[in-house]
DNA sequence: CTAACTAAACCTA
DNA sequence: TAGGTTTAGTTAG
């Protein structure tokens, strides 16, 4: 598991990948140490579910790229983060709703119900809620974009002030 | 058992 | 028609 930061115009970017795709991508901070200690407790968070990541080489993983398109991204241009992921720190069920996820475009916006129907659970909306809850992959999987289904916000872990921002990024206030 | 990023079906007045 | 209640579905601690 490799991991770094990414000084973005927005703030310090926490990440780290492993050779099968990303494993964590963080909201940025204002300062490098926040969001050093932040990946440190994603990472730790995640190690307790994870299987033997043993001797992981790194995929051809491309920083410069990812930096500049965060950098576009919070310059609220239209972005496409279309990057390998590492799921297996997740569940079945939660590896599928955050596929689903993984692919609402930028701009675009879908309900909880909808994710759940996509899925095969009509109701299962409040499932794709705790689902979406543990995506550890902030904008990649793009969980900012699932909100409630009367164009409510819905909720967020790391405060709705940040899934207002992010959707406004993309043209969307709410 | 509960809390956590929900929503629709059912009452009830 | 509006407003309150119940229920469905997943998962970690």
């Amino acid at each position: 598991m490799e991991r770094a930061v990414i000084e973005t115009l927005a703030g310090f970017v926490g990440l780290s990948w492993s050779r099968f795709g990303l494993v964590a991508l963080n909201l940025p901070t204002s300062c490098l140490i926040d969001a050093e200690t932040e990946l440190q407790a994603v990472l730790e968070g995640l190690k307790v579910r994870s299987q033997s990541d043993c001797q992981a080489p790194l995929a051809d993983f491309d920083l410069a790229k990812l930096e500049k398109k965060l950098n576009e991204y919070f310059h609220g241009k239209r972005v496409d983060f279309s990057l390998p992921v590492d799921f297996r720190h997740y569940t079945d069920f939660q590896k599928t709703i955050l596929k689903r996820v993984q692919e609402v475009s930028w701009g675009q916006m879908v309900s909880y119900g909808q994710i759940a129907a996509q899925a095969g659970i009509p109701r299962g909306s409040r499932a794709v809620g705790g689902a979406v809850g543990v995506n550890r992959i902030l904008l990649v999987i793009p969980c900012h974009r699932v909100i409630a289904h009367n164009g409510t916000l819905g909720g967020f872990g790391y405060g709705l002030e940040w899934k207002r921002k992010l959707l406004k990024l993309e043209g969307i206030s709410l």
